[in-house]
RNA sequence: GCCCGGGUGGUGGAACAGGUAGACACGCAGGACUUAAAAUCCUGUGACCCUAAAGGUCGUACGGGUUCGAUUCCCGUCUCGGGUACCA
């Protein structure tokens, strides 16, 4: 499975068809040695660039969408890919969608519970909640609820609807989400990068808006768990697992003192990974958007704290980021008590406690954490060593090592033994217990957009309704623009008509306005391509048993907490609810290197017409302009050509070396904008889809970024012309059937070998120097036999299909290569007559040993001892041992 | 800062289980064929020393270690790339 492509209308430059070239190679060499392959293909076609394109140019982004795909086809087409196009499936697709909407109604319809540690339908929670109401209630929910049963049962059912949002997996809440003004659209935090929005780089800001989200989170544990028994890169696990960032604490609770000293009855609740460092607390911070920021204040510093909430709110997501360094904060007048010492501790506002993680407040202890350190120091709060090992004066001592000090009953132990005894007296006294928190937020799911699924769900009385799945697909309803109303709403409240109407009731309800985000169609299209016409479910029961887990996924590792982490959450969700048979959807990932550009550089100096060559460019004020990397080869630029690009370079003067133009290079991403971008098109006019394939397999490891040249590719050209000639002499066809020769069946079954071995570790660029030894040395022997070629020609099919097909036929096979299958070595044919001659003397004699692996250690010893040079090698020593290495060195040790 | 992954000739990269480092290809140099070009083929190509032929020394970022033997394993350092961040 390749990660299918968003269609975009720039077309495929070079770097797109690695993974597909890689996995159509699998998949074609795995059909020969006999499996049943699933090799499907399609567009991830809901997007923001089609919308954004409809918006300038008034046009339905289902017709640019539509002439995308039919680009990216006829680019695919040529480079041979076996794809199964029957099975194609788009999520712009109404017929797809529909179990996109599907999905969701399922999420709205399930609640996660702790207690059976999975998904179930929403009719369990009912049960209980009629029954036992809150009580014995183990759910992953938005917020602690308690209710009893006869209170639940007394509620209106708008009432009940509007309770269980906080239950179900699909929910709508009021959420601070990243907002992004000039996409008019909610952003997920894994869209968002430094701040700015990741297409486009437009600013973000943080807004209070009702939104759908997924609760993820109760899958954290899950997911995390389920890293361990899936093939992916470690980085990948690791970007996962820090992107659900689990880590184990404790919360701890501070009782408020009312001005008179006295504890007032409320408490400060933080949470803390090192409980052990308790005694070293000497402030508390909260959040500036703590709900108790500005109710904490003391009347004389009520002003200063305003002030300073004023202030935090104000400054945007981005201007944080810009300067975490800098400490801001200010003290509320409010204290706390310790809650084993007693003594009083001042409570301060800080902008680096997040609202959003744990509880909004942390214990500040300056000792043993860099950022309370610096809040300590800047604000002059006392700073306690509770934790022997550093100078914490001078540095935190964060480092779990060392002995607790300073620290009543901890005192003396260790780090480890001191968390644990915290935890317990924290525990022990009420005053807290042993949490999980995690970074992963819920994931926002609602966006503001046209060009998405709309979300099944119409408003009742204010509250949210699944809409019936007899109604899906909901289809994207016309409108006459894509932009949002002049109200604000999102572009379907331009809809006429957007209601749903009951089938025996007169009225009319509003549906959803927003639309589901790009990742809602990817997170379950592997699934639909094992059955992708089925019109009764997104996938018959019989199709996703025999099919099952994707085998091998290829893709960028761009979408490493994103869609693969999504897939995974979507995947544990089905098979809770039985659906699916299996809880992780990709055994094992292959992440492909990103191909990229090397763009040609021109420098003009500055404030003339005057391009100096490379080697010149020091001895002016130069400007390095970009320059189409067509109209450069091997870094010499051409005059003529560049004249006429463009009308501003019409009357360039050159400063030449040698009577050429050397332009300057760089690697960079390959894009349009930098003018380094490589069409595959123009390659195969020049060499052929099947030099292509074979090129940028042999350009280096699959995983591997490189930058695209053409340099290393009248090699591979050449391989292929070799394979020709062959078969080929003076231009006809001189495939013989005399008998294959020993040393010519060794040639060919070494090959088969080592091919099926690179398979297996998926080491395609090695795989390409192996067909060239092979066909170097077969040209070496003059080799024309059918029986040896006609192996050649299978072996090689995966990699270069249509030479393959071509030379299949002419060998006189009906019905294609297709049918015919893979060819096996045999060890006969490999083994070697000599086993064991001297190398080289140094101190040691080492002896070559390509043995027959049928002959055992002691066999190989006995024989390298007998050997008639060994005399020599020794020169009067004594052999003190042989070290033997089967198939490998043997080596003589003597003194 | 933290996490992950790298560092091998002029270049891309081989070396799969600790066993001849540099496969294969590009580039470069020389040569063959050709009126010429293209195409094709042959020879050489890690550095250094030394040869008539041979032969030798060094060499996988750097410094140590384990081992008969280390590109490979361990410890430390440097460095490049990617991810991520006031996550308490």
């Amino acid at each position: 499975l390749d990660m299918f492509p968003y269609p975009s209308g720039a077309g495929l430059h070079v770097g797109h068809p690695l993974g597909y070239i890689a996995s159509d190679i699998v998949a074609r060499y795995k059909r020969l040695k006999g499996f049943e392959v699933l090799h499907p293909m399609g567009y991830d076609s809901f997007g923001l660039p089609a919308e954004q394109y409809a918006i300038q140019t008034g046009q339905h982004p289902a017709i640019t969408t539509e002439q995308n795909i039919a680009r990216y086809r006829q680019q695919l087409d040529r480079l041979g890919f076996s794809f199964d196009w029957e099975r194609e499936v788009r999520t712009s697709d109404p017929a797809y969608y529909r179990w996109t909407q599907w999905i969701f109604l399922q999420l709205y319809g399930s609640w996660y519970n702790v207690a059976t540690q999975k998904a179930e339908d929403i009719q369990t929670l009912l049960h209980h909640l009629q029954a036992q109401g809150t009580q014995n209630l183990q759910a992953v929910q938005s917020e602690a609820l308690t209710i009893s049963s006869s209170e639940w049962n007394a509620m209106s059912e708008a009432e009940q609807h509007k309770t269980l949002l906080n239950y179900r997996l699909a929910y709508l809440s009021e959420a601070v989400v990243n907002w992004c003004p000039a996409l008019g659209t909610v952003l997920a935090n894994e869209e968002v990068k430094d701040g700015v929005s990741e297409r486009g780089g437009h600013p973000v800001e943080r807004k209070k808006m009702l939104q759908w989200s997924m609760r993820i989170n109760a899958y954290a544990d899950r997911l995390l768990e389920g890293l361990d028994r899936i093939e992916w890169s470690e980085s990948i696990k690791e970007a996962q697992r820090n992107w659900i960032g689990r880590s184990r604490g404790s919360t701890l609770r501070f009782a408020l003192l009312h001005s008179s000293g006295e504890p007032d009855g409320r408490f400060i609740e933080v949470f803390t990974t090192r409980p052990d460092t308790v005694f070293g607390v000497s402030f508390i911070t909260l959040a500036p958007e703590h709900e108790w920021a500005l109710e904490l204040a003391t009347p004389d510093r009520r002003q200063e704290v305003e002030q300073y909430v004023q202030y935090a709110t104000n400054r945007s997501e981005r201007e944080r980021q810009a300067d975490v360094k800098k400490v801001t904060g200010v003290f509320t007048g409010a204290f706390v008590r310790h809650p084993f010492s007693g003594e009083p501790i001042p409570i301060w506002l800080g902008e680096y406690v997040l609202a959003g993680y744990g509880t909004g407040a942390v214990m500040g202890v300056p000792g043993h954490d860099g950022r309370d350190h610096a809040f300590a120091r800047t604000f002059g709060l006392p700073i306690v060593e509770v934790i022997s090992g550093g100078n914490v004066e001078e540095e935190a001592w964060e480092a779990k090592t060392g002995t607790l000090v300073n620290s009543d009953f901890l005192d003396g132990l260790s780090v480890e033994e001191a968390i644990a005894a915290a935890i317990e007296a924290i525990e022990g006294e009420g005053m807290g217990k042993g949490t999980t928190q995690y970074r992963l937020r819920d994931a926002t799911f609602s966006r503001q957009r046209y060009w998405g699924e709309p979300i099944p769900v119409y408003f009742k009385e204010g509250v949210p309704m699944p809409m019936p799945t007899e109604h899906l697909p909901l289809q994207l309803p016309s409108v006459d623009k894509y932009l949002p109303t002049e109200s604000g709403e999102p572009p379907l409240a331009r809809a006429e008509g957007w209601a749903y109407r009951p089938a025996n009731d007169h009225q009319a309800f509003p549906i959803e306005f927003s639309t589901m985000p790009g990742w809602a169609g990817s997170s379950w299209y592997f699934l639909r391509y094992m059955d992708p016409h089925n019109t009764n479910a997104f996938a018959s029961s019989e199709s996703l048993a025999y099919w099952n887990q994707v085998d091998l996924y290829i893709g960028g590792n761009e979408h490493a907490t994103g869609h693969l982490l999504y897939s995974r959450f979507w995947t544990k969700f089905l098979f809770d609810r039985g659906w699916l048979s299996f809880d992780e959807p990709f055994k094992k990932l292959i992440n492909q290197g990103m191909i990229q550009g090397t763009s040609a550089f021109v420098y003009r100096v500055q404030g003339s017409h005057t391009f100096v060559s490379k080697g010149h460019k020091e001895k002016f004020m130069t400007t390095a302009l970009h320059v189409d990397v067509n109209l450069v080869s091997n870094n010499v630029l051409d005059i003529e050509r560049f004249k006429a690009w463009r009308e501003e370079f019409r009357n360039a003067e050159f400063l030449l070396e040698e009577d050429k133009y050397i332009c300057g290079s760089e690697v960079e991403k390959m894009s349009k904008s930098k003018w380094n971008v490589v069409n595959p098109d123009d390659v195969v006019a020049q060499y052929g889809a099947d030099c292509l394939r074979l090129y940028e397999m042999f350009l280096g490891p699959l995983e591997l970024s490189k930058p695209w040249n053409t340099n290393g590719i009248t090699g591979v050209s050449g391989f292929i012309r070799k394979v020709w000639r062959l078969f080929h002499h003076q231009g006809s066809w001189a495939v013989n059937d005399e008998a294959p020769v020993r040393a010519e069946l060794k040639v060919l079954h070494k090959t088969i070998k080592k091919i099926e071995e690179d398979m297996e570790r998926f080491s395609f660029n090695t795989s390409v120097s192996t067909f060239m030894i092979c066909v170097n040395e077969l040209t070496d022997l003059g080799c024309r036999k059918r029986s040896i070629l006609e192996p050649l020609a299978l072996i090689l099919a995966p990699y270069a299909p249509h030479l393959a097909e071509e030379l299949w036929e002419r060998l006189g096979h009906a019905g294609g290569i297709a049918s015919a299958s893979f060819p096996a070595w045999s060890e006969e044919h490999l083994t070697e007559d000599s086993f064991a001659y001297p190398v080289s003397v140094n101190g040691k004699t080492r002896f070559k040993a390509e043995l027959s692996l049928s002959l055992s250690a002691a066999e190989v010893e006995a024989a390298v001892l007998a050997h008639p040079d060994m005399p020599r090698f020794l020169e009067g020593k004594q052999v003190k041992k042989v070290v033997v290495v089967p198939g490998k060195i043997a080596n003589v040790v003597a003194v």
